[in-house]
DNA sequence: GTCTATAACGAGATAGAC
DNA sequence: GTCTATCTCGTTATAGAC
């Protein structure tokens, strides 16, 4: 299933180290020598730095429908989704970056305008996309809500990434396990 | 009371700078020309990038024990309190930039370790004060929560950096309203 | 305290051989 | 597809004149 073309492994290693180092600091020299590549043969398969960025985010968003699709066949409750969606940060947090999306946001005026649109798309899906679970479990009387579905889904999204971002700094137990308690315990749903 | 010598103007300058486009995308070069002077008059006040990068941090530091010193003298409530502590960052995010530590936290794994452990120290410095008030508010009976109050202050903390950094890329409204009505609703204090 | 000049290096990118 | 070689530019940093 694994794909060990040299695109894809520029692919990962690219994403990886953009997760690590953030889009200014990671380079197609760095990029080279991890792969064991010289850095013409990256720009072969990705003519410019603008252009694997694009390439990154586009699988990643791919890889995002893929796993909200699974988590909503999968799910049983609206709680349990939610919580399947957390974890997929809660993992990133143990490998110990952040979300190629959350470092993109922060270096957002540097990047190209196309990189721009598609860390844009990525965040309006994660948001809509926890919004209609909320109010699916509203809806169903398993969860409640003081406040409106939409707050709570931009804050969520919003703690997730910056947990994600601050885990790394702030050094012990992982950001994220507060956050999803804090989560819950707001749906009462703890 | 406005200090207008040139190493004010460049901490001043580089700051924003940092906020708006992170510390591996800002160079001396940009911010000599910003300020209207050349790079080597900068390395005159600030020997090095990393220095430049302490010096901000600990000017961002003071001034945030000055601002929350200031919320609990002028502060009636816990919940006031802490509305006032969001404000500080709703600020920023009128400015349309993200916290100099925000940035600085997603690139952490570049930095000198002295600009590491001030970030460090300026989250956890928040962290702390926010679980105070929130365990005063809850003591006096002022607040409610169901959970930890150092949870909750974790997950605000996140939340906010978080918000800063996804609220340019997100568009629309602000997105630290959302945070802060999801934020006190949990608190029963909305 | 600010300048000019320059060093030493890394960045993204291209041409052309293999 | 990957390589060597090269280009141009931006980067941090230093030496020394004013």
């Amino acid at each position: 299933m694994t794909n060990n073309d040299t695109a894809t492994q520029l692919l990962d290693t690219a994403q990886l180290l953009i997760q690590k180092r953030g889009y200014n600091a990671f380079s197609y020299k760095h990029l080279a020598t991890t792969v064991g590549v010289r850095t013409s043969s990256i720009h072969y398969h990705f003519q410019t730095k603008a252009d694997l960025g694009k390439a990154l985010m586009d699988r990643y968003l791919a890889e995002l429908e893929q796993a909200l699709d699974n988590i909503d066949r999968k799910g049983r409750t609206n709680k349990a989704k939610l919580k399947q969606f957390i974890s997929l940060y809660r993992e990133t947090e143990d490998d110990g970056v952040v979300c190629l999306c959350g470092s993109l946001a922060t270096d957002y005026e540097t990047l190209p305008v196309a990189l721009q649109r598609a860390v844009s798309t990525y965040l309006r899906r994660c948001e809509q996309w926890v919004a209609e679970k909320i109010d699916e479990g509203v809806g169903e009387g398993e969860l409640a809500l003081s406040g409106s579905s939409t707050d709570a889904a931009a804050t969520l999204v919003a703690s997730l990434q910056g947990g994600l971002i601050l885990s790394r700094a702030r050094g012990g137990p992982p950001v994220l396990d507060n956050v999803q308690r804090t989560f819950l315990a707001a749906l009462n749903a703890s």
